[in-house]
DNA sequence: AGAGCTGTTTACCTTCCGTTTACGATCCGT
DNA sequence: ACGGATCGTAAACGGAAGGTAAACAGCTCT
């Protein structure tokens, strides 16, 4: 059961949304008010957000920013203004989709379901166990391989990558990188891990406002997602 | 740089398209037919696929089914149709997005550039595992041999050459040699090796800036591409 | 012994890349 | 909304690593 967030300041919709959603095995928690929205969305996950742009008390594509700066959930924008421009705001915001209104419940429920499948969150999963990981290290070649494709790092881009792969979806502190990468000195200042990860980001192509790869976690460290 | 495949049987507004798209760092390659479509993504990878429905000869959505039925490459559907169970058909048949036509050129930007953040950009490829060696060990006559032409070699040469073989594609240390060719000694300073690794290079007509067959990895030592 | 190889060292130059610095952007507590 | 903390990264620097010519040293032959 996909488990989804609806950000919706017409109740009525939202409820009648919502009914139609169960129907196909999706599940809503719906609230009417942006930071209601955004303060869920710090106590618990969800598979997507339906977010409804013309909100009160807030710009819908603030809330989408907002959303995307802490989470790397699908966002569903959902407008009565079909202007193109909030189209295109909405979808560099990080938003995955946008509906105008008014729109067809098949469609919504279809739209959602493309974007769960392309994510491998649909509701039946348990079948495909498929890890899908982009980056792939040949211990003996000493080769780290991105999309197949083999990366040209150096020393330490090595010595970052392959140790944030071993301790994958771990948050490393620089601390951690710096004690344990030979080609960094350990006296050095830890600003340059900070650099080298910038470097190792530019050849995964890894955009540092939405990571897909290297996420920072402030005040920590790191995390790699492979 | 993204590479997409469009399907689109009006061809000036492909091209239109492409070149729109060629400003974003969006590469596509544009065929006017479906079976040219799927031919083409037989041979090459794509990372999206954007497919006009209304094609000649066969049905659009029989088109985006075929596709999904091998390959997950992502599709965004473009339309004249905007009957919505087009849309609820081409979605469930495993569209990743659906535009009706018309559509502004930024939008269609937008949306794939929406995908392909999500997806982290698909690129599985296919192994090639061409033989093609320039450099050849006969064991029985301790020759090698080079485009099929003999090397003459000193006994240090061929015993790193030789080793080198046996540790194709790997990265061999100078420690790895000096202990491993007999005719080096141990106690030798490791600037030897790279003394007769230019030596090498020479004879194999190796330009060291780019080099084809042996490549210096800084700070670990040389691998032989053979 | 002298000549011819060839492994080793030395010396010098080039290139690389880890590190620092600096500055702008972003986050977040107040 | 402000301001300090944190993060991102371009630019510059400098020490370290690599390339190789030249000289040297130790052989194995005649």
């Amino acid at each position: 059961m996909a488990k989804v967030l609806m950000i919706e300041d017409d109740e009525e919709l939202a409820e009648i949304l919502s009914e139609y959603l169960q129907r196909f095995n999706i599940e809503t928690i719906n609230v009417p008010d942006p930071f209601l929205g955004l303060s869920e969305l710090e106590t618990h996950d969800f598979d997507l957000v339906i977010l409804d742009l013309s909100l009160p008390g807030m710009d819908g594509l603030e809330v989408c920013e907002q959303i995307r700066r802490r989470s790397d959930v699908p966002i569903v924008i959902s407008s009565a203004r079909s202007d193109l421009t909030d189209k295109i705001v909405g979808l560099e915001k990080g938003a995955d989709d946008y509906l105008p209104k008014p729109y067809d419940p098949r469609e919504l429920v279809a739209r959602i379901n493309s974007i769960l499948r392309r994510i491998g969150r649909d509701g039946q999963r348990g079948e495909d166990d498929k890890k899908h990981t982009d980056i792939r290290i040949d211990s003996d070649t000493k080769m780290i391989y991105f999309k197949n494709e083999p990366l040209h790092l150096t020393a330490a881009e090595y010595g970052i990558l392959s140790y944030m792969l071993e301790h994958a979806n771990e948050v490393v502190s620089r601390e951690d990188l710096i004690y344990s990468v030979d080609a960094i000195h350990e006296e050095s200042s830890l600003k340059s891990i900070d650099v080298i990860i910038s470097r190792i980001r530019h050849k995964l192509s890894d955009n540092p406002k939405h990571p897909r790869y290297i996420r920072s976690v402030r005040g920590l460290g790191y995390r790699l997602i492979p």
